[in-house]
DNA sequence: GCTATTTAGTGGTATATGCCAGTAAATTGA
DNA sequence: TCAATTTACTGGCATATACCACTAAATAGC
């Protein structure tokens, strides 16, 4: 019976983390498919708002993302005039990244799709439910549990 | 206050899933290391040990993975030595995915590491939360929760 | 003030993952 | 039995994401 019965998402969290999150990012982008983004890009662009100018770094940062990784995800959006890298004016490495009027409409337009898309997940999954699990992943995306983990 | 404090990732559990996935495959990935092996892969070697002779599509499937995409994924493997593909006898559309006895070897070595990052995780996150969370995250990957958020 | 070190980004390469179009094999239906 | 449809897989292209090596700029130490 195990090995037929059990799957390695049964045992090991970030396989489970994973698969999850394929399949979630799926129906999320079915419902944003209108928009002509993904929701990995309505993410970056809705982070990018949120963050006003933030440089690369800062941001690669906050998504707990690779800052090479960053700069290669923000390609397509940069070419298709979303998004704008305007160097910083007192320090030359920097790089701010800013929402241009036209990503600013999109990230808009978009945003009602993702309502959508999270009223959907939380009906189906509960709301509290909803923020029980956000939470959670949220303290697994933090420093502090890395530092922890690192030491355990 | 709104726009600085709050993260895409407070609001959006697909955010919040993906950003979880990056830090933890990335912790998994630095212990699984001296492998050779990401936790991708690993977790993938374990699945097709587990599900003996399934044919890529039934591992797609399990693994809620697209087909292809787990064709693309296998290459490396495969280029490696680590997987098989091999036609099945009475269909000869179907393709068997099966471990070599060096993936066999592989497995069973990156095991140890795994199990090693496994127990952090568990010291850190704790073991009564992370079989809660592993749960919960099986039933977001489940096809009755897609049936459930496509007609919410 | 100058050198050593650190910091921010870039470009290349590799894996992870999805979509679409195409092919071949099996199955269904008249 | 044979054409239409469905199923399993492949290959090409695109995005997501990471590592490494490299460059340029700032900063720390002396």
């Amino acid at each position: 019976m195990t090995k037929q019965d059990i799957g390695v998402w049964d045992v090991c969290t970030n396989s489970a983390l994973r698969r999850a999150s394929r399949q979630l990012s799926q129906l999320y982008d079915d419902v944003l498919a209108p928009s002509g983004l993904k929701i990995t890009q309505f993410s970056l662009l809705s982070q990018i708002w949120r963050s006003g100018d933030a440089s690369l770094k800062t941001l690669a940062d906050l998504m707990v993302m690779d800052l090479s990784a960053l700069g290669h995800t923000l390609k397509p959006l940069i070419r298709d005039g979303y998004v704008e890298l305007v160097p910083d004016r007192n320090d030359r490495r920097v790089k701010r990244v800013e929402l241009t009027p036209l990503g600013a409409r999109k990230q808009e337009e978009a945003l009602a799709l993702w309502t959508e898309a999270q009223t959907r997940f939380e009906k189906s999954y509960g709301k509290a439910q909803s923020d029980a699990l956000r939470k959670s992943l949220n303290i697994i995306a933090g420093s502090s549990f890395a530092d922890a983990f690192r030491n355990a």
